[in-house]
DNA sequence: ACATTTGTCAACCGTTTGGTTAAACTAAAT
DNA sequence: ATTTAGTTTAACCAAACGGTTGACAAATGT
């Protein structure tokens, strides 16, 4: 069958274009490496992916997609807010433990070329915050939390959730523990977070 | 003299380097490119910086040093916990809307090169929070605000800081406003962040 | 069995890249 | 007036880069 043969060097392409690009982001990412990386030549690449552009974009969706889904599960999950908030910074920790270059792969990428998240937001699968608004709006009326902006608090997620991986080495230097040990406080923000979130807006 | 007019020159390729450094970063920043923004010949920059490699430090290291004060404002300064929080950051989000490329530069380009840090440490300048580790231990054993780890809180304020600028592209796409509005939301932030922070952790 | 498509590779190509060189220009010092 | 040191330029270079070509092998179809 030549899907078979295809179908592995393809996704052998794939993962080692995946490996580079992640670690090197595009401009730095060398098509050789990422040929010797897969184990095969160079030609191949651009058989498979006619060019660097469109093997980065291939990467890029792949890697992109793998986030969706944690997204959308505090945006239209239905449950709590307090829910949302712990199940999502639970979640969402313990992928990227596993995924470390993930994040700033992306953040990276759609910093240097603004223009591609049109792209992605046209897409149907992109997700959009407006039921989380909706409810948080709900419970600051029914005074079940302080008063703040649906957005901030969006954001004040994203941040605290994040930027703990995309900032490592700096804050690695910063609070002066180990890799071991900041692994530790990452594994400790499973819960951590989603407390100190909920600490912040839940009035008793 | 002579200093006027290689100060001059100097000074303006460090300008241009800057700027295309912080936009496209190392890999994708070219000698050409730099050169033509500085209104030189190509050259000059390898008269006054060697190599790409002494000419990106050079702007790496004037970048950091622009962002160390801000630091340790809220590390070594001799104020509460809360008046801490509130002067960074009001003061860093002022600071970083006038220079919105620097966060991500830094964080990328020392994401690229984790070895890099080694160095920066090293240095005398470079911050070190043991002061507001002992503050906060202090404040938490005196009842004055919730039990946390002082590293854990560190790691928040940077994150609800920083992120929403590193963040920027995929946020505005996720919240679904534009730059302006967007910018507004940050402009909110020099005293929502505190807020946030601040009715995590104080105990009335 | 034969022809056609698909997959793979080594060698090659044109361009771009960081970096070099040597000469020209400037202006202060002797 | 001549030297000297610093500054600037155009032309050049070797290496690295993304991408192409053509030959060949392995499947696949008829």
């Amino acid at each position: 069958m030549e899907t078979t043969k295809s179908n592995t060097t393809e996704s052998a392409i794939l993962d080692a274009a995946k490996g580079i690009f992640e670690r090197k982001g595009m401009a730095a990412a060398r098509m050789q490496e990422i040929a010797d990386e897969a184990g095969i030549n160079k030609s191949m690449l651009h058989y498979y992916y006619r060019s660097k552009q469109l093997l980065f974009e291939a990467v890029f969706k792949s890697a992109f997609s793998m986030l969706a889904p944690q997204l959308n599960e505090i945006i239209n999950a239905d449950t709590s807010i307090f829910e949302k908030i712990s199940n999502f910074s639970s979640n969402y920790i313990s992928f990227v433990l596993k995924h470390p270059y993930l994040p700033n792969f992306i953040i990276q990428e759609l910093n240097r070329n603004p223009d591609f998240v049109k792209k992605l937001v046209a897409e149907k699968n992109f997700p959009n915050i407006s039921k989380f608004k909706q409810q948080v709006d709900e419970k600051v009326k029914e005074g079940v939390i302080r008063p703040i902006k649906a957005e901030q608090l969006f954001v004040n997620i994203m941040s605290l959730n994040i930027f703990p991986f995309i900032g490592a080495p700096l804050l690695k230097g910063f609070v002066n523990v180990n890799d071991e040990t900041y692994k530790q406080l990452m594994e400790d923000r499973k819960t951590e977070v989603a407390d100190f979130i909920i600490n912040s807006i839940k009035l008793k």
